[in-house]
DNA sequence: TTTAAAGTATTATAATGCAATACACAAAAT
DNA sequence: ATTTTGTGTATTGCATTATAATACTTTAAA
């Protein structure tokens, strides 16, 4: 992303830049929601026309991009999903908590979710739905930074302090709704609150009328690499109540879950 | 993947045959459920060693594969599943059909899915869970021969005649379980029926133990791109219980959501 | 009807990716 | 211990391949 590390990469002689530049043009589509032309492609990443023309053409051909003749338009192509399926299907992680977090939504009945863990943010990799929500909420991919999620709280809170508020000062700390927490500090302070109790919570802060709880997932070396997490309307709980009623569930799940992270006899991390 | 293929793209300028290596690698996770090796790698996408370092090396530094430095092999990355997220994401059926499905799980306790149509397969975009389940079923991205399940032969059975059989003729009739239909003219049958009924059906074809019914969803120029489809126990229904009670609810929740492709402002398909 | 903008096709140039090879390391096998 | 085999890593000269400039075509707007 950097110029410098650009640099770095071109003295790097098994670096292969093209391929850089052919997932820079799948990336565009992160900007954007809807499909886009050509020359919108080469504005999102940044390319000149000839080298996005080539590299959309390629994705084109391979399928990984879509083309509608018509509008000459492009979108993703269906087999990025099939990348996910291939990630989803060899992790040991995921196969286990698929039928912990369902009974974890059935004993709870909200929502809930297994995150993973990437340096300043998580990923939703398993939802168990249970109302309708906001359509983003409900997706597979989903990234919330650490620093105002449940989730990443949890997780933060299972890291030495000091890498704690280094994710937290790398992050880019910009409120997602009126009620993010956006000040170093009282993030740490949360984060140790999160440490104390062994979830974190917040109300609101990734999305308006949503309070969250989570506990993270340790692996066999005691490193965070993932929070088990429940959503629910501020409507109908208070957080107190809220916290009284399904910490512990959260809790207990996301420590069998580190727990089985022992006996995986496939590599962990 | 054919020899005459690869011939065609090399008489093309604007082909970045680096581009499809790297994705070769990528797709070779596809063939094995762990991690891999470099060398596995290389035997799985059939290209050299040099050239599988070079884009394994490549793919790590942009993040789409991760690498265990102790054991020196490799995994899919995070960033993979952003791509995902960008697809789901900007698709509107996906949208519509997220609450629709939701409703539709619990109007009939079983579950949902939805499943994007591409060629001789289906791929699972939705699953609204309701029970503990084969793992692989449980995850987005999850492809599905038309031939064998529900959803395939209702998408089948919206398209021309011949245009069916040949999708047929394509598909590589290999057999799931010991139930699966392999035979083209029973198949052919089968896909009739589902055209006559307006729903299709599959027990134990493509998991043991599990009935499907499924209704196509299609788009505004009447050409199917989707399917809804329901997924319960043989051990609960027989086949006729099951269409009775819950056929009119898929069919449904399928038109629905064919009738509102009409009115989405984004490109269709 | 003109003008602009976006998409597509072509091509000479050299930079870039290539694959052979050499080196380093580990785990079996002897 | 010592060899052998398999794997991962690093290097390099060569020419294939990707490049980017440009020209052409189509579509949309003025």
């Amino acid at each position: 992303m950097s110029t410098d590390e650009t640099a770095d990469v071109q003295r790097d002689p098994l670096y292969v830049s093209s391929v850089a530049k052919a997932f820079r043009v799948l990336e565009a589509f992160g900007r954007s929601n809807t499909d886009l032309s050509l020359s919108e492609i080469a504005r999102h990443c940044g390319l000149d026309k000839s080298a996005t023309q080539r590299f959309a053409h390629t994705l084109w051909q391979l399928g990984y991009l879509e083309k509608d003749e018509r509008t000459r338009r492009f979108r993703l192509g269906k087999p990025v999903l099939d990348l996910t399926f291939f990630y989803l299907r060899s992790s040991p992680l995921v196969e286990l908590a698929t039928p912990a977090l369902l009974d974890l939504r059935q004993r709870c009945g909200e929502r809930a979710n297994l995150s993973l863990y990437d340096d300043t943010s998580i990923i939703y990799v398993i939802r168990q739905q249970s109302k309708r929500e906001y359509f983003d909420s409900s997706l597979i991919g989903r990234r919330v930074p650490v620093f105002c999620s449940a989730g990443g709280r949890a997780i933060l809170a299972q890291l030495p302090p000091a890498e704690a508020a280094a994710i937290i000062a790398r992050s880019d700390l910009v409120a997602r709704t009126p009620k993010t927490l956006t000040d170093r500090d009282v993030i740490l302070a949360k984060v140790a609150q999160a440490r104390e109790a062994g979830f974190g919570m917040a109300v609101e802060e990734t999305t308006v009328g949503e309070i969250t709880l989570g506990a993270a997932v340790t692996n066999a070396a005691g490193r965070p690499v993932a929070a088990v997490h429940i959503a629910a309307s501020v409507k109908d709980w208070k957080p107190d109540a809220f916290a009284e009623h399904f910490a512990h569930m959260v809790v207990e799940t996301a420590q069998s879950l580190s727990r089985s992270q022992d006996h995986i006899p496939r590599t962990a991390r």
